[in-house]
This record gives C-alpha cells, sequence and structure tokens, in this order.
DNA sequence: TTGCTTGCAAAAGGTTTGCATTAAG
DNA sequence: CTTAATGCAAACCTTTTGCAAGCAA
C-alpha cells in the first residue's frame, strides 16, 4: 500500500462519515459546512472558529464567522470534535475526533501536539463509586515545554 | 496569633503557607488579598472570578472585581490554584491545589465534584518520548451525569 | 414549498487594561 | 517614602443572538 493513497483514503473515509452521520440526522449540508467539515478534518494544526473562518474567506468571501461557529457547535454535540481550551487563553481550539488520541500543550507557546495510541487507564469505576456520578468520559490534558521552546 | 478562628486546622494550614510564600516573593499582604486567599482555601466549589466577588462583598464593600482577577492571577501563577474550564461555559473556574484530587464535571448541570485519587497513572515517559516535549503536568477531566440529574 | 441555515450586526459575557488613588512595607 | 495594589470604568475579545433573506431537500 503506498502511503500518500492511505492519507487521503483516510481522510476522505472521515468526510464521508461525518456527512453521512448528518445527512441521516436531517441536517442540511451546505456549502459552508462541508467547507467546515473539510478544514477540520484536514487541519493538523487545532484550529479556532477565527483560524477557520480566516482560512476559509478566500474561497468562501460571503460566509460569516457566526457560521462557523454554527458549524462547529452542530459537530460538537454530534461528538465529531473536541474543545481544546488553556490557561491565560479565552479561546476555544476545536480538535477533529478521527481516532484516539491526546493533546500535549506547549506552557509557552501555546502549540497544541497530538500523541497517539496510549491506553488511557480508566479511572471511571473509582470516579463512579467515589461520587455518584454516571461517568460519561474522561479527558486528560497534558502540558509541558515543546522542543523550540525548550531551545531558548 | 494570627486570628482564623473561624477555619479549621487544615484550613488555617494552607492559609499560612501561602501567605509565608507570597511574603517571601515580596508580594504586600492585603486585605483583599487575604480575604481571596481565605476564599478559595475555605470554598468547597470551585468558584468563578464573579462568585468570590459576590461572596465577598458584603465584608469588603469597596472591593472591586478587577481585584479579584489580579489576585487570582497571582495564585495561578504562584501554582497554588488551578484552572477548571468547561465545554459551553466561556466562564473560568478555580480550585484551590491543598492537595491531589480529581474533578468530575456534570455535564448537565455543570456541577464539579472533587474525589480523591488513588493514583493517577503517569503518562509522563510515554508523552515525552513520542512528541519530544517537557512534560510539566497532566490534569485529567472527568465528565459524567451526577446524581441529582441522574434523578430528573 | 418548507423551514433549516446563513449573513449581518448588535449584544452579551468574561476578562483585561489604563490611570489616579490608596496603603503596605 | 516608595511603589505595589486597588477601584473604577472603559476597552477588549470571543461567542451568542435576533432577524430577514437564501437555499437544501
Amino acid at each position: 500500500m503506498e502511503l500518500h493513497s492511505h492519507l487521503s483514503n483516510q481522510t476522505n473515509t472521515s468526510y464521508e462519515h461525518v456527512i453521512t452521520h448528518l445527512k441521516e440526522k436531517g441536517v442540511r449540508i451546505t456549502e459552508t459546512r462541508k467547507a467546515v467539515v473539510s478544514y477540520i478534518i484536514d487541519s493538523d494544526a487545532h484550529p479556532s472558529a477565527e483560524m477557520i473562518y480566516k482560512d476559509l474567506l478566500p474561497d468562501y468571501p460571503s460566509m460569516s464567522l457566526a457560521t462557523v461557529y454554527n458549524n462547529l457547535k452542530l459537530l460538537l454535540e454530534e461528538g465529531f470534535v473536541t474543545e481544546i481550551k488553556r490557561a491565560n487563553d479565552n479561546t476555544t481550539y476545536y480538535d477533529f475526533m478521527g481516532h484516539e488520541h491526546l493533546n500535549v500543550i506547549c506552557e509557552i507557546c501555546g502549540k497544541i501536539t497530538d500523541f497517539m495510541d496510549v491506553e488511557i487507564p480508566s479511572l471511571k469505576k473509582e470516579a463512579h463509586h467515589q461520587t455518584g456520578y454516571k461517568i460519561t468520559k474522561e479527558i486528560l490534558s497534558i502540558y509541558g515545554i515543546c522542543p523550540d521552546c525548550q531551545k531558548k
């Protein structure tokens, strides 16, 4: 299997998966919706609504920021996207949940790097036992200093 | 002897610890500073700046919201407090780090409940290995539905 | 056609900032 | 005395909202 075809299939599959799911929910598939879905899947950064808006603007000059927010909220509710919020930063960043992964956030420059395929040890049972909550999800945020900032 | 007789020994110890540390840093110990420090240590909720402000206002009628923010920022920088940010909520909540514990956040009513750490499994080594980050801290957020909301 | 989705602009919320004044050390 | 910290209000930034117009189904 060639590497390049693996990657494009992966993205394409995710895109179709999201769109199909939304159609089944009766959500209308608009041009701007498709653009935001594509963008968030393709992005290897962890964009904010503003970043997505600015990047899409050249191709969708009439799109508004509010529409980006609308679509992100939809994707969030449908579970396709997670929010990332950092200390000293009131912006919300979005992360496409195409696969299981964790984020490491640089405390100096704010860069967010994924790392993959580690089993997150579950504390669900213990948390439920101690608090009585019905546990739905666990999010582990790891903070550190990225290689670039370590050099400085 | 400082009088904080309304506080428990545990709280009093934490309070002295924070104040002593701040003095050593050359930070001035003002009335409002003491009030915020006492409040955050004493609070078993996870207050926002606004909540702290409103609760302290009767006793400190001339205090401003900005001062609460100032002091929370200081405590954050000195590592005495952590920020908690939730989905669908742009408010920052503050948690006094008097001891090791985890938070479980209710996805319906937003209530935040602590539970004591059994042992937060460390992914530091793996994260460092994969990303090159110098890992400084890990924050595990657990979401669920609290007992009250389960009844409804 | 129907009513979900959009674009726009205004408003809302939370947090930060600038500056004159106050008070800790 | 010095100057950090405060109180106040305005500014800021991100996100949400209301509504008329547009477009997917």
